[in-house]
DNA sequence: CTCCATCCATACACCATTGTATGGATAGAG
DNA sequence: CTCTATCCATACAATGGTGTATGGATGGAG
C-alpha cells in the first residue's frame, strides 16, 4: 500500500536544520534544500504548507534533541554533579547542536515565536543547572550567579572571537569552568 | 559648488546599521533602506558601488564605534579598575551598541571577513579587561579566566533568554558580576 | 545669472525564490 | 497484474530584490 518514502519528511527537517545552523534561518530556502537533496520541490509540498510550516517544525525538532534528550543521557550515565555539569555542557554544545543553538539564539532576537521557544529551552536548561549546583552550593543567591556565569561562558566562548596569547581557548575554558566548579 | 548633502554616505550607514540590529545583514537590503530614507535607489549607487561596499562602511563605523571611541570615554571618566569594568560592560552594550554587537557576531560565523573583523576587535576588548583585572588581581590565570568570564557573562546576558524567579535579570546579572570583581 | 557638483527618479534587464496546479512515476498490498 | 498511496517533475504567475543607464533637479560658488 505504500512505496518506502523516498524523502520523507525528517529528511527535509535534517537538511533545513543544516542551512539553519550554516546560514541562520533566511538560508532556509526550499529550492536549496532540493536541490541539495537531489529532488525537486515537488515533494517538498506534499509535505508541508509551506516555508513557515518546516521552520516551526525543525524548531520542534531543534528543542526536543537539545533539553530532554541531553539531560536524559545525563542523568543516565550519572556521576557526581560537577562530571554532570561538565557533560551537561559538552551535550548541549556539539558540533551538530553548537551552530544550530547559535543561530536560533540570534533568530529569536527578531521572531516573538523563536524567543517563545527559547525561552521553553533556556528555562528547561537553567532550572537544570541551578539543580546541580545547588547540590554543592549552600547560598542560594551563588547558585543563581553560579548558574547565569557557567551558562553565559558556554555561549560566550562560541560567540566570542579573542585569542589568548600562548593559552589556547580550551585551556582558558577549562580555568574559567574550573573557578566556577570551585 | 556644493548643494548641501541631502542623504549622505553617513545616513545610509547609520540606517544600515539600524537594518543590521533588527534583522541581520539580510536584512540590510537597499531598496527598504531607500524607502525608510524617502527616497528611491538613485542615490545610493552614487555613494556606493555596490551592497558589499555598504556593509564593508557599516562594518568600518561600528569597528570605531565600540572599541576606541568606548575606551577612551573609558579612561577619561577614570576611577578606580572596577569602576572602569562596569563602565566599560555599559559603553559596549548600549541599547544602540548591544544588537548591532550580537548581529556581527553571528554574522561573524559565515563570513570569514567578517569574522576577521570581531576577532580585531575583540582581541582589543579582551586586552583592556586583562589590564583592569590585573589591577587587583595577582594571578595570571586568573586574570585570563575572570576577563574571558566578564566577556562572556555580557553576551550571554543579552543572548539568553532565561527566567529567574523572583529575581529579575538585572540583579543576577550584578550577582555575577560581584562574584567577578571580589 | 550661470554653472556644475551633488543627488534623485525612472526605466530596464535580470535573478532567485515562493506557492499552485497538474500530470506522472513507482513500488508494495491485494 | 492491478491499484493506490506516496512522492516527484514541470510549468506558471507573482514577488521582491539587484545593478546599470540616463536624464533631470537643485542650490551655492563664482
Amino acid at each position: 500500500m505504500a512505496p518506502p518514502t523516498r524523502t520523507p519528511r525528517s529528511r527535509w527537517i535534517e537538511e533545513g536544520l543544516r542551512a539553519l545552523a550554516a546560514g541562520g534561518p533566511d538560508a532556509v530556502r526550499i529550492e536549496p534544500l532540493a536541490q541539495a537533496l537531489g529532488v525537486t520541490r515537488g515533494g517538498f509540498y506534499w509535505h508541508f504548507a509551506d516555508r513557515r510550516a518546516l521552520l516551526e517544525e525543525m524548531l520542534d525538532t531543534w528543542e526536543r534533541a537539545s533539553t530532554d534528550e541531553v539531560i536524559e543521557r545525563v542523568e543516565r550515565k550519572g556521576g557526581d554533579a560537577r562530571a554532570k555539569l561538565r557533560l551537561a555542557g559538552a551535550l548541549t554544545f556539539t558540533e551538530w547542536l553548537a551552530p544550530i543553538d547559535l543561530a536560533v539564539r540570534d533568530w529569536a532576537r527578531r521572531e516573538a515565536a523563536v524567543a517563545e521557544r527559547l525561552r521553553r529551552v533556556d528555562n528547561r536548561r537553567m532550572e537544570y543547572l541551578r539543580l546541580l549546583f545547588g547540590t554543592f552550593c549552600p547560598d542560594e543567591e551563588e547558585v543563581e550567579a553560579r548558574s547565569m556565569l557557567a551558562f553565559a561562558l558556554l555561549i560566550g566562548n562560541h560567540f566570542m572571537a579573542t585569542d589568548h596569547g600562548a593559552r589556547s581557548r580550551a585551556e582558558v575554558l577549562d580555568l574559567a569552568v574550573r573557578r566556577l566548579l570551585a
